[in-house]
DNA sequence: ATATTGAGTTCACAATTTGTTAATATGTGA
DNA sequence: TCACATATTAACAAATTGTGAACTCAATAT
């Protein structure tokens, strides 16, 4: 079989470690392992893994931090980073996706739940960059030519609110929460004030002339046609 | 065998707690006991376990007791809580459903029984934890979305009614505690009054305009079509 | 070099929605 | 029936979002 895809593992117990390997080989994987925090960072450098599965509780850097670290790094923007947390312990569960992780999966784990995770990021993974046009009734969105389009006739968009606009409309329907939002669009680390969010969606709201975005109080703003 | 799930079992008869133990450790599960209801409390909360199997008799707090204590916290939200019960006893079966348990085990256990009513219950926890969507005859609440429906209708829940709609839905029949309402929805710390709770339920009774929670007296509210 | 423009942001305040409380009514079980 | 818990209602408080205007900062034009 040939190779699906290079995974690394980052976890101090050997039990662990092992048995993710075992089952990741079986399907065709291939495998790297850690197990410290520093150790991870190494072999993430080395290997560029297209996927890391990273303990929360590591000695040398818990999970969280090997995560910030190298989510810091272009070469890290897009693999996908998954933590491994205690069934119990939500708080690492938020944290770890605020920390930028793609998904958590629970200890202890099931081979066949893991394999079947793994297997659904993988064809995320793969799934082509999806710079698709998106059309809704009688809205398009083109980001390749950045470019919307209302009854055919075209809206120009600043980049902030095209970028806003797309994600939204890439899921038609579903709540991004406004902390969602600025991370895909500003990023983890930048900080702009609460409002700003607002003003944006008004200038979409505004130029597109269509009731497209429907806010969520108190949750964040969904695309609804 | 990996380690597939951690049990705690609270018993005051010795022979029976060897047998569960014996037989679940048999099956690859890490096992704790208690012999009564403290220290099922101590326990319970120094080895976070994925399910808890509670004897009702027990001394210094029976098994309900010990239930109530433990699902007001948020750590044991999603832990199975399980009572062994003696067989005739029938008011206790009710009042454990009532309580927030899971399931119950008649007394006296047959191993063979015991074993697979476990495997189930972890084939229960190890069911991803993904906010998923829940349908019920005809309502449907959709946690991504943000958006519940009636009929295929969309009714326009608040923040908090949805989380509380949410909640009660998503273990159908199951009682959930003031107490474990208050905890999961607003959070431990927070403090509001009794009644805020009534008004939230009555908002949802009335937007949904069906009749699916259902109040019990001196106990909470369940989820039941 | 200086003015102009527009994106992006922030701010103060208005508008709105949501959440809570308190007071009263109603119902239910011992 | 008498307590007691819950339902109901409306008034109030709190939180969140919408809005218009101003400001910063580059890029571009004059």
């Amino acid at each position: 079989m040939n190779v699906k895809g290079k995974i690394l593992i980052a976890d101090d117990e050997p039990d662990i470690v092992e048995i993710i390997r075992y089952n990741l080989t079986k399907e065709g994987y291939e495998i790297v392992t850690a197990n410290n925090g520093d150790d991870a960072i190494q072999k993430a450098k080395l290997s560029q893994p297209d996927l890391i599965i990273l303990d929360i509780m590591m000695p040398r850097k818990n999970g969280v931090e090997v995560c910030e670290i190298l989510r810091a790094q272009p070469a890290f923007k897009d693999t996908v980073i998954v933590f491994l947390t205690a069934l119990s312990d939500e708080s690492s569960h938020v944290k770890g996706l605020e920390t930028g992780a793609d998904d958590y999966i629970s200890k202890p784990v099931s081979p066949k739940i893991l394999v079947s995770r793994i297997h659904a990021m993988f064809r995320r993974i793969n799934k082509e960059p999806e710079e698709k046009v998106i059309k809704i009734d009688n809205l398009e969105i083109d980001p390749v030519k950045f470019e919307a389009k209302v009854d055919s006739k075209a809206v120009v968009l600043a980049k902030k609110e095209f970028e806003l606009l797309y994600l939204l409309a890439s899921k038609p329907g579903r709540v991004f929460l406004r902390n969602e939002i600025l991370n895909q669009i500003w990023g983890n680390d930048v900080i702009v004030g609460d409002r700003t969010i607002d003003v944006h969606i008004r200038k979409i709201r505004q130029k597109l002339g269509i009731d497209c975005i429907t806010t969520v109080k108190g949750v964040g703003y969904k695309f609804t046609m």
